[in-house]
DNA sequence: AGCACGCCGACT
DNA sequence: GTCGGCGTGCTC
């Protein structure tokens, strides 16, 4: 195609632009504008000029194509606003519109604007990473080829004889046998809206498609193609068929919506039954249940933004209480947003919420891209009264959003760890805020975040469920003394004697328990007693984990593996450095589920952890431990969450230090969730729940406070210890990584930042503490040498402002990767 | 990705 | 002077 940069001359004067020319300008004072963000990243926005013809179907939050650069090669964009006035002269004419409706209401854009601005990365990114990929590539949308009967065909069927004449000619139209029998079938079975779906009326009329075509050229039917979504049972079938090509996961497919559980009165019911919604039997509160219904709903109708944390021990039927408020704004045909750590995210969550309401949409992992999709159509078409989702379910497009409910509001994982660094619950406070609405922030053991926003900040209030349902009492919990335990000889013993014999006994009792070991693998690193060698994994500056080597044919042996860049080695025999023999340090899942099996015979014991599970096998777990077909559970964290099975009447927790030797001011807060969660699981349906928890560290506060079920305890503790160290809640932090292969490059990258962020504090009349460049807690990872800055103000302001200045000036012209961590969780 | 612009050295 | 090599920065 000839390039053309400046209007041409023509014979008559100047050539019309031509809007069709790829990169033809006009003069902006004579457009109408759009600012777009490239969808490819970039901080920076440009204007187009919208041709007349696109103006109607533009809106703001749709994805288009324009020519971009001197070039003109084609790049997806987002509008992102309508300018009067361009700062340029000329403009491009935008090409085309990607999709026929936004994919991104003008209430995300808002909020995806704000997350470019806090968590510091572009805006065109944000927008790209709200949007599901499978939305985006329109998974699974075909096209479906429609025919409309044309006016003369009509005239024909309601008798008229001469319609069936060629309009130019005058002719007669000679029609075929065949094409007579197409038409005697469309006369004979008339379609409301007058029209066709070509590959069903091929079936139905058993008239093959060139007579339809045929039929179609003699001007008597109009062929259209229209895009489209299957249909649910498509889909289904689809997604069957997909199965049973996949040999190899036969059993994992029950990803469709249908409840896999049962555990009411009459557990017997096949679990695979009908999905419809019942005419649920009408909750029964109790009396803070119905209070703290009663103070949020309060909240509800006072329209605005709200923020309630709902804060109530474990078992205290929180659920319940979101429901509630769930049913207010779903009856006032509004959609309620509930976000659930990925992990709590069971068949048992789900269940609960289908039944209660129908209309649910459940954004699970596990989705394909087409079932992704169809969601989120459905959703933005409002057909989805409630969404459930971990995470990215903050983003639901939904029309008309009434309430925001974040269940385990302190749950790390809502962090996402990859950019946008956003925080899941942080947005959906902005959301909410945005939107004018009420937010239930739940959980039994609250953010120390959130606790100080309740008692600061505008907007926040706390109600609180101190007491389990059906007043059930909380655990026992019996610290057991790791150290003790040493000296009386069971040094090898993953289990306690007193644990051992309680668990025994449970299971005596026909009852079952859960054993939570936060350590995948077999043990923590290989270690040589006599020179002190660790293994250590050759790309990243950690110890190799010992892991059972995971092999089809069952032979038992060990191997090495790195849990961050997945290296794998062999297990050496002896000592590379003093030929001496080597010992396990810290037990894993692997060396628990080993010994416990073995001391205690013919016991069921599953574990689950990420090694042995993919994730359809979780579900079926919970589904077996449900029916009783497994005594024991034993896992990672995983098992920590959300669980509600009232036959577990003993929860052991085989070693509480393990996050505590993280280096991580927040170490301490994540050992009490954890246990206070585990401890959670158990005595649901009566008082037998009983915890024992195993720890070298009995004194620890965490610890201590956590087996007094104490919670209000730790956090003014912990309040306090962080006001002292003037840490997160008291302070903002925002984390700068900085890795390259080369240390050298790292370090020198690193000292140039730290300069200029020692200016732009200088400029902020050094509001800011800025520490570093340091190396990280992990200092080489994938080969990469990391060192992290940490920048540290009282409010989130200055943060933003350096952060902001620092993207202008220097991250993108950085030598080496670079990520800014806004709000940081994970300090590795 | 590709193109302009600018700085510097070699050569008419 | 002026031609061209390549490094740098911008794309509305």
């Amino acid at each position: 195609m000839a390039k053309i940069s400046k209007v041409e001359q023509g014979l008559f004067g100047p050539i019309e632009p031509d809007k069709n020319v790829r990169g033809q300008t006009v003069l902006s004072s004579e457009a109408r504008i759009v600012r777009v963000v490239r969808a490819d990243g970039g901080d920076n926005s440009y204007d187009y000029a919208v041709p007349e013809e696109l103006a109607d179907d533009l809106d703001l939050g749709q994805r288009v194509q324009v020519p971009f650069g001197k070039g003109n090669r084609w790049q997806v964009a987002f509008c992102i606003e309508f300018p009067d006035s361009s700062q340029f002269e000329k403009l491009k004419y935008i090409h085309s519109l990607i999709d026929d409706s936004p994919l991104i209401t003008e209430e995300l854009l808002e909020l995806a604007k704000w997350i470019s601005q806090y968590y510091c990365y572009p805006l065109g990114l944000v927008l790209s990473a709200i949007v599901p990929a499978a939305v985006k590539k329109q998974a699974g949308m075909v096209n479906n080829q429609y025919i409309i009967p044309t006016e003369k065909l009509l005239n024909w069927f309601s008798g008229d004889a001469e319609a069936l004449t060629d309009g130019e000619t005058g002719k007669k139209i000679r029609i075929s046998a065949k094409g007579k029998r197409a038409l005697e079938y469309l006369k004979s079975n008339p379609s409301e809206n007058n029209e066709y779906k070509l590959n069903q009326l091929v079936h139905a009329s058993n008239c093959s498609k060139p007579v339809f075509r045929t039929l179609g050229k003699c001007g008597l039917l109009e062929f259209v193609t229209r895009r489209e979504m299957p249909s649910d049972e498509l889909i289904n079938l689809q997604e069957q068929s997909d199965e049973e090509l996949d040999e190899l996961t036969p059993q994992n497919g029950n990803y469709d919506s249908s409840p896999i559980f049962d555990f009411d009165d009459d557990a017997d019911v096949e679990p695979d039954a009908d999905v419809e919604p019942d005419a649920e039997p009408a909750f029964q509160l109790n009396e803070d249940q119905k209070n703290a219904v009663a103070a949020i709903c309060d909240k509800i109708d006072n329209s605005g933004f709200n923020a309630v944390l709902l804060h109530g021990v474990t078992g205290s039927g929180k659920t319940e209480v979101y429901m509630e408020c769930i049913q207010k704004v779903v009856d006032r045909d509004q959609q309620a947003i509930v976000l659930v750590p990925e992990i709590a995210l069971t068949p048992q969550t789900e269940r609960r919420f289908i039944e209660r309401f129908g209309n649910v949409s459940v954004l699970h992992s596990g989705m394909t891209g087409v079932r992704r999709h169809q969601q989120w159509r459905q959703i933005a078409e409002g057909k989805a009264n409630v969404i459930v989702g971990a995470r990215s379910a903050v983003f639901a497009p939904v029309p008309n959003l009434g309430l925001i409910v974040v269940d385990e509001e302190h749950e790390g994982s809502y962090k996402q760890d990859q950019s946008p660094r956003y925080h899941g619950r942080d947005v959906a406070i902005k959301r909410a805020h945005q939107s004018n609405i009420t937010i239930i922030l739940g959980s039994a053991t609250p953010s120390l975040e959130t606790l100080t926003n309740c008692e600061r900040r505008n907007g926040f209030s706390c109600v609180t469920l101190p007491r389990r349902v059906k007043d059930l009492p909380m655990p026992k919990v019996q610290i057991i003394d790791l150290k003790e335990e040493f000296k009386q000889g069971r040094r090898d013993n993953i289990l306690s004697k007193r644990l051992e014999n309680e668990l025994r006994a449970c299971i005596a009792a026909g009852k079952q328990a859960i054993l939570l070991l936060n350590r995948r693998g077999h043990s923590n690193l290989l270690y040589c007693p006599s020179c002190q060698y660790v293994h250590n994994c050759p790309n990243c500056d950690v110890s190799l984990s010992v892991h059972r080597r995971k092999s089809a044919d069952q032979v038992v042996g060990r191997m090495l593996l790195c849990h961050h860049c997945l290296h794998t080695t062999k297990v050496p025999d002896c000592c590379p450095v003093c030929q001496k023999k080597l010992i396990t340090i810290g037990p894993g899942t692997q060396y628990a589920e080993d010994q416990i099996t073995d001391q205690l015979n013919g016991l069921r014991l599953q574990r689950v952890d990420s090694d042995s599970m993919k994730p359809g096998d979780y579900r079926q777990v919970l589904n077996k431990f449900g029916k009783g077909e497994i005594d024991v559970l034993l896992g990672t964290q995983m098992i920590a969450k959300g669980l509600d099975f009232p036959n577990v009447s003993l929860v052991g927790i085989l070693n509480a230090d393990t996050a505590l030797s993280v280096p991580d001011y927040r170490s301490s807060e994540r050992t009490y969730q954890l246990i206070s969660q585990v401890a959670g699981r158990c005595g649901r349906a009566d008082n037998t729940g009983r915890v024992i928890l195993q720890t070298f560290l009995p004194d620890e506060p965490a610890i201590a406070y956590a087996a007094r079920h104490d919670f209000n305890g730790f956090a003014r503790l912990e309040k306090q210890n962080r006001k002292q160290l003037d840490m997160p809640p008291y302070s903002r932090m925002a984390r700068i990584i900085m890795s390259d292969p080369l240390l050298q490059t790292v370090e020198a990258e690193a000292q140039k930042i730290r300069m200029i962020l020692d200016q732009i504090n200088n400029q902020l009349q050094n509001k800011m503490e800025i520490r570093g460049p340091m190396p990280a807690a992990i200092a080489r990872l994938e080969k990469y040498h990391r060192f992290e800055l940490i920048i540290k103000a009282s409010g989130p302001a200055p943060i933003q402002q350096t952060l902001s200045m620092l993207r202008q000036g220097a991250i993108e012209n950085t030598a080496c990767r670079i990520v800014v961590d806004v709000d940081p969780i994970n300090m590795m």
